[in-house]
DNA sequence: CATCCACTGGAAGATATGGCGA
DNA sequence: TCGCCATATCTTCCAGTGGATG
């Protein structure tokens, strides 16, 4: 008998639980869907369009109704000849200034050829090259960016852009702007010139609410699992946890598509509860890692001191405590040690990843302080650490140390 | 009820790295 | 090569915090 043994999937297209999934319809969107268009409306029209804002959480069809709504624009507008539109989509994700927005479009608009570097020009060089090739495009251009609130408070591009027309730095360009951000307050750090301009049309996209999602759930699992390989509850219950975690749609689908593949791997014949809840642990043990994985050096020893002190029952730890043991850490491994400031505001990034949990403690007289404990399971903090490679001996030490295990 | 401790958190500046055009 | 430019990371400096203590 072989090791290898055909077995029936769970899965009919696994795709269309993926995240790069673009579905044929929007489901549960009706309302958005209607403002979005009437914003969208004088772009047909052939006036200067308006410049969009959308609001609202991770998931909850932001960027699909975008790219829903804009394919069926461009669609459309084909059919008007005095109406020639471009679109040109940059995800924000990675870029945290306007600089850096500003040349990553001047490469999404060049051919792979002439694509420019992300430094070493001056700010208002790559700001012209961008209106050169705005203006070699002509027409109408929406600029869509999507998470743009990781620009934080450096929103130059936001108030360049509109008035680069009435500046006279456009002549033959109508753009238009599309801003997409994940965080409500984003709008109220923008500069008040920005808001002004940029908020012409505001468009809000709540949290789905449970039905919302049952409704979503069944429309991706019809094409994507096998008739008979759902139990009846695992979908109630994927929507369930996802609305009350986050109302996002991406949640909710990923913990269906997870708790197939776990389904799969039990050689389960349909998915079931059990599956989803367990789905629902390794996603959020990935997500933890995988913030770990992007932490420096120092951010890593910073996270190696807390847990040592965690495996000898020592957390919550202050940082008169904690940094002493950091400093030898550093010795051992002949790094230069960085000074208590820069420790604490890896602290507070560690915090911020939700890896530390913190506390304020006040002592009175004796001073407040911040505590710091592990916010996730040991085994998580000393495999994630132990990926990194530069520090076996230690990580293994701790593991012996470490209770049970 | 003022004081005071032990940091905290903001800001500005230093340093290093990598890239630009001339 | 040199003088600029942008960015990431760290350092230096320092005012501010807030409840237990006397």
């Amino acid at each position: 008998m072989g090791r290898f043994t055909r077995r029936r999937s769970i899965f009919e297209e696994k795709d269309a639980l993926r995240d790069d999934y673009e579905p044929d319809s929007l489901e549960a969107r009706d309302e958005e869907l209607d403002a979005y268009t009437d914003a969208l409306q004088p772009v047909v029209d052939g006036w200067q369009p308006n410049n969009i804002f959308l609001y609202g959480k991770t998931g909850v069809g932001k960027t699909a109704a975008t790219e829903y709504l804009l394919s069926e624009l461009e669609a459309d507008c084909r059919q008007y000849d005095d109406v020639d539109l471009s679109i040109v989509h940059v995800n924000c994700n990675t870029l945290n200034s306007s600089y850096q927005i500003a040349v990553h479009l001047v490469n999404e608009l060049r051919d792979p050829g002439r694509q420019i570097s992300t430094t070493g020009y001056p700010e208002a060089t790559v700001f012209d090259m961008l209106y050169d090739e705005l203006e070699s495009i002509g027409g109408t251009v929406l600029i869509v960016l999507d998470e743009i609130d990781n620009i934080g408070t450096d929103d130059d591009i936001l108030y360049e852009l509109p008035r680069a027309r009435s500046n006279g730095y456009l002549e033959s360009v109508k753009p238009g702007l599309i801003g997409i951000s994940n965080n409500f307050a984003f709008r109220d750090q923008l500069s008040p010139k920005v808001k002004d301009t940029l908020c012409e049309e505001e468009l809000h996209f709540s949290p789905y609410d449970a039905g919302e999602l049952r409704q979503i759930l069944r429309s991706r699992a019809e094409l994507a699992i096998r008739d008979d390989a759902l139990d009846q509850d695992v979908i109630p219950l994927c929507a369930a946890i996802a609305a009350q975690d986050t109302g996002s749609a991406r949640q909710a689908i990923t913990l269906l598509l997870r708790a197939g593949e776990l389904a799969g791997n039990d050689d389960a014949e349909a998915i079931a509860e059990s599956h989803v809840r367990t789905a629902r642990n390794v996603i959020e043990t990935e997500r933890v890692q995988e913030g770990m994985r992007q932490l420096t050096v120092h951010g890593h020893l910073v996270l190696l001191a807390v847990t040592a002190h965690a495996t000898r029952d020592e957390t919550p730890v202050r940082m008169r405590d904690l940094y002493p043991l950091y400093r030898r850490y550093c010795d051992h491994l002949a790094v230069d040690p960085i000074t208590k400031r820069s420790v604490h505001d890896h602290l507070g990034d560690l915090t911020m990843q939700s890896v530390l949990e913190r506390h304020e403690r006040n002592a009175g007289a004796r001073g407040n302080y911040y505590e710091y404990a592990l916010e996730v399971p040991m085994t998580a903090a000393l495999d994630a650490l132990e990926d990194v490679g530069s520090f076996d001996d230690i990580v293994a030490d701790l593991r012996h140390r470490a209770p049970q295990s």
